[in-house]
DNA sequence: TTGGAATACTAAACAGTGTTCATTTAGTTT
DNA sequence: AAACTAAATGAACACTGTTTAGTATTCCAA
């Protein structure tokens, strides 16, 4: 069965080489921005082709939804050498901040566009892996309290105030919804506040 | 001048019928899956005749984000007679909260989309109201202070931490990024995670 | 080797979008 | 009544995502 093989090897080379034009094109312009025209025109393909490989618009994005959030977990596997888990802690809500500032665009397709979502509301599959991210931080609080941290604290709404702190700290600046404050400050305000809100988890 | 009197006033009205077709439906289906056509069939009036009276479709949400702001605003003002500063902060937070979640759209305008800030960069009066709400959460944490919270925290970071969190709560919520647990779960989860944040800025 | 079926692709069309503009219509002024 | 001005129109433009009918190309059994 060679024949079939090659063909499905084909088609599976035809999906990427798709997405991969899709992936240029978000992150160069945005979602809303990219046609299916474009997508079709940068690999020299009529736009009713995607469409042999793609339900749709929001398929392609769930693609990189995934392969964004592989990314952030990959972040967060960075700081597990961290013996002490409070400063792992400390260093995975840095990481989780650097990720969303150095990569507006997947930040953006993970947690803030409404497109994606919509669509896939149904597959459950979509939630997987931000599941497994929100479950390395509960592990991490569990850590933490072997060590006398967050006492007489639930760990499942603990993580949920800190990953809405860091994911708020994201979200304004992504948004530019912190403009009333000069360009230059506005990162360094960010991180002070990150610094409080450190500063009020060694206290709780 | 009676005449032209009458005429800016007409002009006025036209505009307010505009906004108040525009509030409706951006409202009732969201801003991307309103028209202008649909919003000149709701005047009956033809689709050119909306931009007689505003540049683009932009211009529109941003009459609108200033009204949301003044309705945030209102809300802050309930809370005011609480003595208590630390017990009107923590009212404030849940005022917050339940105006995200009781006006989505307004909330999305205001924080979450990205269509009415990039076409109005340029106008500084865009964020006079935001400055105004976060000056009232200032002025709290400095009350606050006076009663001996917060000994040593810088007042703006502090605030910036607050927003965030409260932001990154309703954002989570409005994006439907808490999709991994069942519905009747999500509001109270995001109350108790109000609460451990509410109880870590006691111990600060 | 050849005929027919399956596959890959395309061009065109559809229904929708935001926006522009020449033209018509209505109202005011002289 | 004529001239001028402002308001409103609706067709047109250049896009969008998506569907479909039709055409090449490839494959495989006879």
């Amino acid at each position: 069965m060679g024949v079939a093989d090659r063909k499905e090897r084909e088609k599976e080379e035809m999906k990427t080489k798709i997405l991969e034009a899709a992936k240029k094109l978000f992150l160069d312009h945005g979602f809303e921005k990219t046609s299916i025209r474009n997508i079709a025109e940068e690999i020299e393909y009529s736009p009713g082709t995607i469409y042999l490989y793609f339900k749709d618009k929001n398929e392609l994005l769930f693609a990189l939804h995934q392969e964004a959030f592989q990314g952030l977990i990959a972040k967060f596997m960075v700081v597990a050498p961290i013996a002490d888990p409070f400063e792992q802690l400390i260093a995975m809500g840095h990481e989780y901040l650097k990720f969303a500032i150095e990569n507006p665009e997947l930040y953006e397709l993970m947690f803030l566009m409404t497109a994606p979502i919509e669509a896939l509301e149904c597959r459950c599959d979509v939630w997987e892996d931000g599941h497994t991210a929100l479950n390395l931080l509960i592990a991490l609080i569990d850590s933490c309290k072997t060590k006398g941290y967050f006492k007489g604290q639930d760990s499942d709404d603990l993580a949920m105030m800190i990953w809405a702190n860091v994911h708020g700290f994201a979200s304004l600046h992504l948004r530019r919804r912190m403009s009333m404050f000069p360009e230059e400050e506005r990162i360094p305000r960010l991180l002070r506040a990150l610094e409080v809100m450190i500063e009020s988890l060694r206290k709780l």
